[in-house]
DNA sequence: CGACTTAGATAGCGAGCACTCACTTTTTAT
DNA sequence: ATAAAAAGTGAGTGCTCGCTATCTAAGTCG
């Protein structure tokens, strides 16, 4: 650590706040919204609690600037699927079980703790719904940039609310700590099964 | 409040158990797991602290009665939808919007917002674990019940866990505290998708 | 350099939390 | 009737929380 001790102000802030980001991220998905306290996320960022309050004024500052954070990285993950084929039930399979794992993410882990919190919470939930709908309209754009020469818009939208819905109920229903955890024999049948059903209904052009 | 001034003891202790039950149900759907205190609970219950720490030796096994309390109602509820038709996509779409009013009523909510922090709290989450377990074996013997005669077994299981899964998926994200609000053109739409792909998936014996 | 601004550290404050305890009231048993 | 037991009360206790005030360290600019 000899080298590189001088940065610029800029830097440092955002160094910082960088920091402290990531941990609220860990934070919330190890530990919980309540024990996601101004102290463990300083604690682990390795910054003073002084330090959060300079850049954000109270602690549901944080946790929305958090939001917004992931909300962008939740997209890049999803973009970040490339363009899978859906034209045989073992492909949009395999599209269901990325998905599941994008679901089960740490990043969007963080991101249903907020939500659940803001049920409760009328200035948090007034605070996340920019991000909220931001959110929703891009993970739409970008499935019709996918799969939008396949299916009409509103059945895509349609679509889209099943399997995200039923991946998010998942990944509540999943209590175990372990991320990796087998999935359990009725989840998989479930999501095979919701695969057959979608290719069905859906059947690819060239199998007509 | 000139007559039955006279109670036995039994019949106050179940009572206040059964107010303190009550109460902390509707803290836990209007407020938030957080916001449920013992002294919130108390005030809605209309006893004093002392009554509820003589009969729950702590907050957590208020809450875990609070869980077996509401996850009996549950299956109740679940049954009491009496046997409906699944014959047509219409049938189809009746069921699976009862069943929404199901996932969205205070009962459910309650036993959403203990599994939500029982993610985060090891306690909790093993103190919950065998009611978790009764109430989903229940649920697959009511559905059995119900269409056992339609599907078979394994398939009726990953169509609950599809059907089921979305609805709680979609009450975390419906945040809306007005639970009887317009449910949304694109839920409608995704609950009509799935109730069509699933009479596409299992004709009726008639239609053969 | 030296004045000035920004970043970060530390101690502490008031509020709310789960829980306890000494006490009163009501039911039960003799 | 009266003693024992159970139910219920409400003030108090220690602890953690979000947040603030005060101070030191580091970067900026004449």
């Amino acid at each position: 650590m000899t080298t590189a001790e001088r940065r610029t102000q800029a830097q440092r802030r955002e160094g910082t706040i960088g920091a402290l980001l990531d941990a609220t991220v860990t934070c919330l998905a190890t530990r919980g919204y309540a024990a996601t306290s101004t102290a463990a996320v300083c604690a682990e960022a390795g910054v003073s609690q002084g330090a959060l309050f300079r850049h954000f004024p109270t602690r549901q500052a944080l946790l929305v600037a958090t939001a917004d954070h992931v909300a962008t990285r939740q997209v890049e993950a999803f973009r970040s699927l490339g363009s899978p084929g859906v034209d045989s039930a073992d492909e949009v399979a395999a599209v269901l079980g990325h998905l599941r794992g994008l679901v089960l993410s740490p990043v969007n882990q963080t991101w249903r703790e907020l939500l659940v919190a803001a049920r409760a919470d009328d200035s948090l939930r007034a605070a996340l719904h920019p991000a909220r709908e931001s959110l929703q309209a891009q993970m739409l754009g970008a499935a019709a940039d996918l799969w939008g020469d396949r299916l009409p818009a509103d059945d895509l939208a349609a679509v889209l609310s099943i399997v995200v819905n039923m991946l998010d109920g998942l990944a509540f229903s999943a209590l175990d700590p372990d991320p990796t955890a087998a999935p359990g024999r009725t989840v998989e049948r479930a999501l095979r099964l919701l695969a057959e059903m979608i290719v069905r209904h859906y059947p690819s052009q060239e199998h007509r």
